[in-house]
DNA sequence: ATCTTTATGTGAATCGTGTAACATTTTCAA
DNA sequence: TTGAAAATGTTACACGATTCACATAAAGAT
């Protein structure tokens, strides 16, 4: 599956979900494409090429369409994520609560500060970096959401990649480029740099593309 | 100019202003290409069709290409951006101060909780949504970062729009989708849906793709 | 029963983008 | 002065993804 069309699945997914909670039964297409944003051509074509199948003039049944995509996206357990750098936004995703719904869970932060670390009041366990490999272990992670300051952020990368965490998202400004490790594994990295986010948008507005 | 080539181009741009300053003169297509996690030949092309030409073997001015550039982006005067919803996460953003480097400042925040708009410990100045026309006008902004719950956000966006905001960075879960105002103009609005993004590298990492 | 409407599903056409190959130009060296 | 090497710049190509068009099937209406 293409990196576009999963992101189009995961919002089809969570407008079903959606829809469902409102007691619909049946969804069209074209309702999907307004979810996600597309045109219901493209809907179409990716449920052709999932081979889901609906029924001509009848729509797609949401509760068998959200089993079927939720296997496709290998939904089930829920899924651990643990935060390296507590700082302010760190903490903000640690308080985050809108995780839960999607099934995922932050069960650890890191941070080198003993202010941050030995504070009783997180609501989740924050451990120094030096016990990085071992709650890592101990917990089963393999994905990791970085906010540590620029400085920090490749030697940050170096040591998940050692421990074994292998999905990442870097929220650092620095650009960390997967490269495959020597067990033979290529992470997962996604960079989301809000700055350059930012310049997009004034650049848009300022050169209007239609 | 593409958005992929506008995000590489971004890139390039950031990664002379840090060449530059560790004092180098001169920047091949390779270096770039390296600096953006892209090909060299990508470099050249992208060189080709903004019609910027270097020197054969002599590679680029850097000093030539960072004002060049710069142009095409439209850089010059700093760039002013409110942030709706003080709570964890906008409070992070505001406290930020990586944008700088960028030319972009945040000049306001605004929240309901009068708890919030009437602290005077923070750095930047948050007003009551009621303000919200008021200072837009006053300030001149035209992109704002929502960092509202999620059943704000729609309500939010609208208000955005109805005060002249047409540059959106959207953090909360819901998807808005920019639809041409009354006085024909097109805003420019940036999904950030970080539940998603996490979603993805669960789902690569079990389907690796290569 | 037949006709119309509605929606799916798929094959073909189109569009855009990255890649690769190569010609071109410059520099350096012998 | 000639040749080799290094880097640019452009053209042609291949691939993928989206759109279009239309066949197909079901439901409802008259």
């Amino acid at each position: 599956m293409n990196n576009d069309m999963l992101i189009r699945v995961t919002r089809y997914y969570r407008a079903l979900n959606r829809l469902r909670t409102i007691g619909l039964e049946k969804v069209f297409a074209h309702n999907l494409a307004d979810a996600a944003g597309v045109s219901a051509a493209v809907v179409r074509k990716d449920f052709s090429q999932l081979e889901i199948h609906g029924q001509k003039r009848g729509g797609y049944e949401i509760t068998d369409l959200i089993s079927r995509i939720g296997t496709i996206l290998g939904k089930g357990d829920e899924q651990h994520v643990i935060v390296v750098g507590c700082g302010r936004i760190g903490k903000a995703l640690m308080h985050y609560s809108g995780f839960e719904s999607d099934g995922i869970r932050i069960v650890a932060g890191f941070d080198n500060d003993p202010l941050v670390y030995s504070d009783p009041s997180q609501p989740i366990p924050v451990y120094p970096m030096s016990r990085l490999e071992e709650v890592v272990g101990a917990l089963k992670v393999d994905v990791a959401i970085i906010t540590v300051p620029e400085s920090a952020a490749t030697d940050t990368y170096a040591q998940l990649l050692e421990a074994g965490v292998t999905g990442i998202m870097n929220f650092s400004p620095v650009t960390l480029k997967p490269v495959r490790t020597a067990d033979g594994i290529m992470p997962v990295v996604h960079n989301i740099n809000i700055g350059l986010e930012l310049e997009q948008i004034f650049y848009e507005l300022k050169f209007p593309r239609s």
